[in-house]
RNA sequence: UGGGGUGUCGCCAAGUGGCAAGGCACCGGGUUUUGAUCCCGGCAUUCGUAGGUUCGAAUCCUACCACCCCAGCCA
């Protein structure tokens, strides 16, 4: 695919740099905070941060912006990294974490201190809302906010040693109240919080702000180019400020992108969040999440979802892609990628009346249309075959190409047959049909010139295998699930997964491994399940169906 | 009504004064032992709107309109 990544505003931005000397090393980061999964939206910011490092010869940091512990978990930790990795990205040095700099940040909220540009304020939370004004009135000072250096700096260090109660003070930067940037307006730096840190156990009782973290830490790792998205940019101001008013190592700059929206779906970490809560889907990773995790046990690939990320390009603009371009890139991945195997969903017995009981035949059949390098699987062809109901008709017009009672229908990498006659139980439903093959026809048309109308799949019904395949299909019905609190509880895809577990697979598909992709011919794209798919008890999810443009278009026969 | 942004085909997106790339989706046709893939063709006389500058504008200027973000001791 054509997916070459053209420029973004991003790499003019970075090539002016690099030219005019303002930069070395290009040196960016992914800076997620511990408190959820990864999920689509920021695979694109570590495809974006990563890439760039990559393009530019520079570096890419991981580093946990852990400010905030109460909502911050090492589960988290551990399976943001193995995302990271997964993806196929490899972050310079170590793990990083905003924790590890906390005794810096202190340092630097004295100098602030020193320098009169931060004071401890008394105000409580509402009251500092109310001191804050609106988005159209100036706030007023703080009553606070003229203390004496002396003053505020014993009362930081007392904050420190856990003297006062959460919530009865905080640092404050004093910059201007009546900004109309609301960030500038005495923002927030130090906050008591009396919980213990999963990094830094109970060392503190008060921690930084995003604001008073972020930029320091891009400062401290030498970023040069601290990408986040459109919504913090009201806090350059500030960012820059604080860079500014610090003895900082080197002076970052931050610069906003579009974050990813796409429709059908939703990224609110609090939605997420609810889902998994409520139990509505099985975990963080259940295949239905827009979750890294999720989309790898869904059967994604790395290599589809950096795709992706090239496809829909780095704006500053806010739209919404369509998720058919997320299922372009895995489609196109698994069809080059991907080995063929047949898989029956709906059986439905076909007994070749015209061989023997013990017929066994072993054929041959190529691993993919086009790769010969993925080889070929042994197919066992017997007398009784299953095939999918759907795929049989007693009568159907010239635009059905399956099997017909009186027709024939080629069996996909084996003969051609005829069916002959239906069977019937007492209740009148067809539980077998009868039919004979077409003699010479491996590899051939039938001799008679009469062909096949179709090509369908089957797996041998002795001698296939029984296996679980979960049929996912998107979660939500409504193509804004994200709009609104919570109106997406109500658009939930009741058949957002079907569980078939008398399907039939060939028996070469009960060997693959855990995460190996398939597709299932005339069905789709499958993943062997992760965790649940042994050889014993074969597990399925289907990734993504295939293009279907005789369903699209609504066709009957 | 304060501040910060964004507006190019149904969706994403190139384009930075010289006469509208590409991808997705969609619609035709061909090939095909997957109604898949692949191949060929179609798909913005027009760039939020209205004026203006210019030989020439999506690109410059002016005004207007629409949408997004900001009033967490979240990030």
């Amino acid at each position: 695919m054509d997916t070459k990544p053209g420029n973004n505003f991003l790499h003019t931005v970075i090539a002016d740099d690099l030219a005019a000397g303002r930069v070395q090393t290009v040196v960016t980061r992914f800076p997620p905070e511990p408190n959820g999964y990864l999920h689509v939206g920021h695979a694109k910011s570590i495809c974006l941060n990563f890439g760039l490092a990559e393009r530019f010869g520079g570096h890419c940091h991981l580093r946990f912006d852990d400010t905030n512990p109460e909502k911050e978990s090492q589960e988290f930790i551990d399976a943001i990294q193995e995302d990271v990795r997964w993806l196929g990205y490899q972050w310079a040095g170590d793990v990083r974490f905003a924790s590890a700099y906390f005794e810096q940040f202190f340092d630097w909220a004295l100098h602030l201190v020193r320098n009169a540009d931060a004071y401890v304020c008394d105000l409580n939370a509402e009251q500092a809302r109310e001191y804050r004004g609106t988005l159209t009135e100036p706030g007023r000072n703080s009553p606070f906010r003229s203390r004496s250096v002396e003053e505020n700096l014993d009362l930081l260090q007392r904050m420190r040693a856990g003297e006062f109660e959460e919530g009865s003070r905080v640092l404050r930067a004093r910059i201007d109240m009546a900004s109309p940037n609301m960030n500038m307006r005495d923002p927030i730096l130090y906050r008591i919080r009396k919980v213990p840190h999963h990094q830094t156990g109970d060392a503190w009782v008060i921690y930084p702000t995003y604001d008073f973290a972020h930029g320091q830490e891009d400062a401290i790792e030498g970023v040069t180019h601290s990408i986040c998205t459109l919504e913090f940019e009201d806090h350059r101001p500030l960012y820059d400020w604080l860079i500014e008013h610090l003895p900082v190592p080197t002076r970052p700059r931050q610069y906003e992108f579009g974050r990813l929206n796409l429709n059908y779906t939703v990224t609110s970490k609090r939605k997420l969040k609810a889902l998994v809560d409520e139990g509505i889907v099985s975990g963080w990773d259940d295949p239905r999440m827009p979750t890294i995790a999720g989309m790898r046990r869904r059967g994604f690939t790395p290599a589809s979802i950096r795709t992706f990320c090239d496809m829909i390009g780095v704006t500053r603009s806010d739209g919404v892609v369509d998720v058919a371009m997320l299922e372009h890139a895995i489609r196109d991945d698994l069809n080059t990628n991907a080995p063929r195997g047949m898989c029956v969903l709906n059986p439905l017995k076909v007994i070749l009346t015209d061989l023997p009981e013990t017929h066994r035949e072993v054929l041959t059949a190529a691993s993919h249309p086009s790769r010969e390098d993925l080889g070929s699987r042994e197919v066992p062809f017997t007398r009784e075959l299953y095939i999918d109901a759907d795929d049989f008709r007693e009568e159907a017009n010239k635009k059905y190409k399956r099997l017909v009672l009186g027709k024939r229908v080629r069996l996909r990498n084996a003969y051609v047959i005829e069916a002959t006659e239906v069977v019937r139980d007492e209740a009148g439903e067809i539980i077998a049909v009868h039919a004979r093959t077409i003699p010479g026809t491996l590899g051939n048309d039938p001799a008679d010139g009469v062909k096949p109308k179709g090509v369908i799949q089957w797996v041998s019904a002795s001698e296939g295998r029984r296996a679980t395949v979960r049929l996912y299909d998107r979660l939500f019905t409504h193509e804004a699930p994200d709009r609104g609190d919570n109106a997406y509880l109500e658009w939930l895809n009741p058949e957002s997964l079907r569980v078939v577990e008398g399907a039939w697979i060939e028996p070469a598909l009960a060997a693959a491994r855990p995460e190996q992709g398939f597709q299932f011919e005339r069905e789709g794209y499958f993943v062997a399940d992760r965790y649940d798919h042994t050889a014993e008890n074969p597990v399925f999810n289907r990734t993504i169906g295939l293009r279907d443009t005789w369903a699209a278009a609504g066709e009957d026969a």
